[in-house]
DNA sequence: TTTAATGTTAAACATGCGTTCAACGAAGAA
DNA sequence: TTCTTCGTTGAACGCATGTTTAACATTAAA
């Protein structure tokens, strides 16, 4: 196991940070195919290290998958609080930094897995819009709701569609890369957070269904 | 391999029926655990059949998951247009009907896998709001756009959100099933379609970037 | 009745997986 | 120096997977 105290040189054969450089490629791999397609013996090639010491380091799959959600937990916590200053999540600065980008695209498969770090990190979020809903941010109020802890919960799962399904949405769209994705999509957002989708309310219908929404 | 034509009674054995039986017990299971997780032998014990018998009807894994994609894909679209009267997706009705939950849950898991059959359905469900965006959808018009097809693209992948993130929502607003976190959603749904999200716009200021969404 | 074709199964095969184990080598402790 | 600790490896183990194969039973065709 991976020991806990974190002093210099002191173990007999080197490399305290062979560790950190098997949990960085096991983040990449996972960020990029997902918890489920990943295997130990990928981990371990692109970390350039036999499979054997994966295992040594952090006991099992499911152990250094957890190592892993701690770490890019935190790093996007940190990565959030210092540029809390801008009046976005920063689109251009937090893609321009492809470290970053792994991390959120890890955050988006974990959301996905049924796993408990994922559901932490969904209602995390959801506390984070609740407090915008609150508080209001940067400058912006929001609409009011008396279910506020559904309307964030509601607010949270669409500000999350587009990093979720941006391979889809550029392919669909020629956008060469995730960055030029939402770039292409921001207008959109921009309007469709202002002012909604619909531009008029249709006359009173016969329709049984009282609900508006537009749902497959 | 299954035989493309079909006569009553044609075949020595009985049950042309099985290679049916198979099929939905591999949509059923791929709904509930993604392709990847799904195993032959699981299908096979779903349905009541030797593992082998699913190779001879489907000739491999992906060839059985190419035929539910088809079965989805075709079910799903006349389900669409028979209740195209309707002035929703109609939840009400959509989720009353167990395999039509099972057939919406595997397009879920189709769209996040990188498969051809999922993007081809995504940029399908484009097309459709496209097409509301340009004609209307009983009654509502649409805010307009230069970038309709971005528009389209934008409000798709948020639309499909909510049942995306149905599990994970449910978890985190304690609803018992998908039908009452949709009901729990959909006057916030509403709102956000016809007010948007944000009540005000604050004053200009100094930050460089000028667009108002709020990606992670 | 014989023949051929088809649905079906049980068992085996090949592969890839997570994990374990024995050994090695380097470095601090004695 | 000798001993012990520990990072590291290569090989192997056990298991689950997708697939193949040989056999069997049943039925239509001859």
């Amino acid at each position: 196991m991976r020991s806990t105290k974190k002093s210099s040189n002191r173990s007999p054969n080197s490399s305290p940070e062979t560790a950190d450089r098997i949990q960085q490629a096991a983040i990449r791999e996972f960020a990029e195919k997902g918890f489920t397609k990943t295997t130990i013996r990928g981990i371990a090639s692109a970390a350039e290290v036999s499979p054997g010491l994966v295992i040594h380091h952090f006991g099992s799959k499911e152990g250094l998958r957890s190592a892993c959600d701690d770490y890019v937990f935190t790093a996007i916590t940190e990565a959030k609080a210092a540029n809390a200053h801008y009046s976005t999540m920063a689109m251009e600065i937090v893609f321009a930094d492809p470290v970053m980008r792994t991390n959120i695209d890890y955050l988006m498969k974990s959301l996905l897995d049924p796993s408990e770090h994922g559901q932490r990190y969904f209602e995390h979020y959801i506390d984070l819009v609740e407090g915008y809903l609150a508080d209001g941010f940067a400058g912006y109020t929001f609409r009011q709701s008396t279910d506020r802890r559904g309307q964030a919960a509601t607010i949270a799962a669409l500000a999350l569609a587009p990093m979720m399904f941006a391979d889809r949405i550029q392919t669909a769209l020629g956008t060469t890369d995730v960055k030029d994705t939402l770039t292409r999509m921001a207008p959109h957002l921009l309007d469709l957070y202002l002012n909604g989708v619909l531009d008029s309310i249709p006359d009173v219908e016969a329709d049984t269904d009282p609900n508006g929404d537009d749902q497959p």
